[in-house]
Formats: C-alpha cells, structure tokens, sequence
DNA sequence: TCGCAGTTGGTGTT
DNA sequence: AACACCAACTGCGA
C-alpha cells in the first residue's frame, strides 16, 4: 500500500495523451497515478471456431492495432515519467483489487456511451462509490454530449442529421483551448500484489504468426494518428474542397479519404481536436464545403449517431427497435456465407469483402456497395448478419456508427428509397474501368480483359481460358441474377413498408411470419426460378 | 394534409 | 461533367 493519494486511470477506449480531461484531473493533486489498461480475455483470446483469425469479437487486424495503441501510449506515458500498466481479467473484478490494493482515492475514466461499457460502468461505480472513492468520468469521446442533446430535444435523440446540427449548434468547448499537452505526470506507486506485465505482442496472446497472410498496412497509436492527422491537414485545398459523395471507393493505393477512422474509434485521435484543426482551417481558405459532405460534417455525422445509438433502446437489433423498419428479412446461411467469404461470383463484391479481410478497411461507398447488396438490393438477408461481420472484421468498426450505417443501407431506419439500388457490376465500372482494384484484391482475375472484368461469366470460353480463369472452377459463378434479384427485392421492400405503414410499426413476429409467406406465394414462378438457379448470363 | 428535402442510384443525353 | 428522367420512399414542418 502506497503513502499519499492514488489516483487510478483507467484507459479504455481515449488512448491517448492529447485531449485527455480523465488524465489530466487523474494526474493534478495525486502523489501517486497508476494508468491501467486491463485485457479482457473474452476480447483478446484466441478463438479457433471464428470464421477469422481472431477472438470471438475481434478480428485479428484490430487486436493488432489495439495492441500498437497500446505500445504507442505506454512509449507516450513513459515520456512524462510515467507507464502503462497491463492487467488481465474481467474488468470490473481487475478493477476493484486495484483500487483496494492501491488505496486509490481518486478513479478517472472517460465516458463511454455503448451498452456494454454502461452496464460495466454501473458495476465499477457502484463499488468506488461505495469504498468513498471519487469518481471522474468527463465526455471526450465526443464533440458534444449525447446526453445533453437528448434533454435539449425534450427526452428523444434527434432523427435526421439536418435537425441534429440544427440542434447542436457550435461545440461549448470551441471557444476555449483544449489541452493538447502534459508537461509530466506524477509517478506510479508500489503494485502491491497485482500482477502488472509489458503490453503483450499478438503472439504472446496465443496467435500464430502464420495466421493472417496480409495485414492492415494502417499502424495503431496516438504517434500515428496525430502524424496522419497533419499530413491530411496539410493539403489545405483538399481539405477545404473535401465532398465525402465524390471520393472513390476503388483507390486503394493512395485511399480517396483521411483514414483516420480507426484512430477515432480507439481515441488515439480526439474527434474535438480533429475538429478544431479543421476550423482554423476553414477560416484560412477563400471557400469551403459544408455538412454533411465536408470533413467537419462527418465528425457531425459520427455525433450523429453515437446520439441516436445512445437514445435508442434495442439500436443494435431490428425487433424492439423503434426506429427500426420490420422487415422480412431471409435466413439464408449459404448466400451470407458466400458474401463473407467473398465467393458472390461478382468480383466488385467480392474484391470489397478481401480488401475488408485482409486491410480491415475499406471506402465508405465500398461499405454501402456490399451492404447494398447483402441487404435490400440481391441478397435480401438480415442486416443484423452484415453488421456481425463487419464488426468483427473492421479496424474501426464502432457500435454506434455501424449499426446506425446498417440501419441506413438496409432502408430500416434515416433513409428509405429503397429503389435506389448500387448495381454491383455498374457502379464500381464507373470509378475504375480497368478493373484495377479487383485485379490486386481478387488476383485470380487478374488477366482477365477489362471488358468482361465486372462480369466475368459473360467471357466466352476462349477468353476464360487465355485469362486462365474459368467460370465455375477458378471463380464462382454468380449467386444471383442482379436484375431479377433486384427486382424481387424491391417488390419485397415495398409490401415491407406497406405492412410497417398499416400497423403503424407495430409489427409481431406473427405478421412478420405472415409477409413471408406472402412473398412467397406471390413470386411469378420464372422469376423464382431464375432467382433460385442462383446464376446465370 | 400537402409540399419539400434528403451526404453518396441507374441510365441516357448533351 | 452536368443534366434530365425514371420511380418513388420517408420524416418533417407549415
């Protein structure tokens, strides 16, 4: 046990040094600072049943980057005289032995708003609330305080982006300097009987080096993000010119945005610093773009949605979600499963589902092609089924804004036209003539002539052959004809929302049920047929 | 009740 | 590149 005050911060998600108001107070008036990172073992360990390498959450490339934000923040904390502590266990359990180990009067956090963090906030809190201990838990994830714009909307989060910037209006914080840097952080004190160790590497945690073939060429830490963060800031007129609709989702050597997404998810970057620069930016060029395409509006929009995810019970699921259209999705685990292992026979498709696998990132329009497809446009399966993966797979897949994009590329809930379909062959062809970005992510169809290399099943034998990819054996032929599956789709959407209508949303299981059957029974036999062969050309 | 707006569709024409 | 047209949804505010 330590003589003096203790304080304990504990990181979680915030990784950094920059912006950081829990450390800040964490480290004035403290004798003593103890800065804790605790592994969860249901989050880190190695599960071999996973359809990827990984944990049973995680997919390899982001525990790789957690693990290098780590190592980043530690190096970052070593410069002030300080460290970062590593322990493993259930949190709250790892928790609660520190702070009586450590005789801890002061616990800093930053606020987390995701269920699984409120319901483990709930536990920790209630434990240091009880020993007396003090207890600081500032927003900083955020531009704004989800929580406050809720209130000042009368109790419900606001449902579109127009009315929630409305709402917002300019961040409080704007007007004052955020503190960007720490002079020094008082030292750690004796551990006692905990048991500290080194931020582990990937195969120290029990994975196999052989694993993973490619990874995320994107490095995790603050370092990184803040040096990536100044290079972008640095093209001023792109910056300035910045419209998120124009960016091509097929350029992947040098990508059409900042990439800074995952550093945002883990809070290595703070979105509020992020947000200043892009000010003052603003206020040094002759014109600027504006929300919702600018760079500022997507931080808005990521405000967005951790404000609707925050307000919204049940966000993360169709059944007991208010905002959430019913709609009769399919179970069918072969066209998920090909769509997973990118084998949908559509090489835009799939060449989007590698680059997913193996980077851990992709385009945003990428994203919406895919999920597209899975969803509303071919596929007609549950958007829950789309959101696990990429949750899984994404380096910066973040709860609130995953599930609010799903939401809105299956039509259930922001946005509704459901007529407005991307063409997995057409829309990729616009960018990207050449076939590029398939040729490097699907390497298999590599020789293949730009003319048939969206829609490689229409290649006559002599050129599958010269391009050494027959369809069928080197290449799956596709699982669905999209113009008839499109179709389907759409008729299926519309008598969706004409149900969802007429019950007012109110929709059981029962009616639900009840649609499906419907469907069924109503689909001209020829385009069943043609949907079911699931191929073509 | 009506008219309008909505970050990012497809296709065809100029 | 910019526009019209297609076919047409919802939520919101007047």
């Amino acid at each position: 046990m330590s003589s003096g005050s203790s304080s304990l911060m504990w990181f979680r998600k915030g990784l950094r040094i920059h912006d950081n108001p829990a450390l800040e107070y964490a480290s004035k008036g403290s004798d003593f600072l103890y800065p804790v990172f605790v592994i969860d073992p249901h989050y880190m360990k190695p599960d071999p049943d996973a359809f990827s390498p990984g944990s049973s959450k995680a997919g390899l490339n982001r525990i790789r980057f957690l693990l290098e934000s780590l190592s980043d923040l530690d190096s970052n904390l070593k410069k002030l005289g300080s460290r970062l502590l590593v322990l493993k266990g259930e949190p709250s359990e790892v928790l609660n032995r520190c702070l009586k180990e450590w005789d801890v009067k002061r616990l800093c956090f930053e606020y987390d708003t995701e269920p699984y963090y409120q319901a483990l906030d709930v536990k920790v809190k209630g434990y240091a609330s009880a020993a007396g201990i003090e207890v600081f838990s500032p927003v900083s994830h955020t531009l704004f305080n989800p929580a406050d714009i809720i209130r000042r909307n009368g109790g419900r989060p606001p449902l579109t982006y127009q009315s929630f910037v409305k709402l917002v209006g300019d961040p409080s914080w704007a007007s004052s300097p955020l503190s960007i840097t720490l002079s020094s952080l008082p030292p750690i004190g004796s551990f006692g009987r905990c048991e500290i160790s080194e931020v582990p590497t990937v195969e120290e945690l029990g994975y196999e080096k052989t694993q993973q073939d490619e990874h995320s060429p994107f490095k995790g830490g603050e370092s990184e993000a803040l040096k990536k963060l100044r290079e972008s800031i640095e093209k001023k007129e792109w910056v300035a010119n910045f419209e998120k609709p124009k960016g091509d989702p097929s350029a992947f050597l040098t990508p059409a945005t900042t990439v800074l997404s995952p550093y945002l998810k883990f809070g290595c970057l703070s979105s509020r610093y992020f947000y200043i620069c892009l000010q003052d930016l603003y206020k040094n060029v002759k014109s600027h773009t504006s929300p919702p395409v600018s760079l500022a509006g997507q931080l808005l929009w990521r405000d967005f949605f951790y404000t609707v995810a925050f307000g919204t019970p049940n966000f993360d699921r169709m059944r007991g979600n208010k905002i959430c259209k019913q709609i009769p999705w399919n179970d069918d685990d072969e066209l998920l499963q090909a769509w997973r292992e990118a084998r949908t026979g559509f090489p835009w498709i799939d060449a989007i589902m590698i680059q997913l696998r193996k980077w851990g990132w992709m385009h945003h329009l990428a994203r919406h092609s895919v999920a597209c497809f899975l969803t509303r446009g071919d596929l007609f399966v549950h958007w829950e089924k789309g959101r696990d993966v990429f949750e899984r797979l994404l380096i910066d897949s973040d709860w609130a804004i995953n599930n609010g994009n799903w939401l809105w590329l299956s039509c259930s809930s922001f946005f509704y036209q459901y007529n407005r379909i991307y063409s997995p062959t057409s829309f990729g062809k616009k960018y990207d003539p050449n076939g590029d970005y398939i040729r490097h992510f699907l390497p298999v169809l590599k020789e293949m002539p730009k003319e048939y290399i969206y829609e490689p099943w229409t290649a006559p034998e002599s050129i599958q052959k010269k391009a050494k990819c027959i369809i069928g054996r080197d290449y799956p032929k596709p699982v669905v004809a999209h113009d008839s599956a499109s179709k389907e789709c759409k008729r299926r959407m519309a008598e969706a929302y004409a149900l969802n209508q007429k019950l007012t949303g109110l929709v059981s299981e029962e009616d639900l049920r009840n649609l499906r059957r419907k469907l069924e029974e109503d689909e001209k036999p020829e385009v069943k047929n043609k949907r079911q062969r699931k191929l073509i050309g």
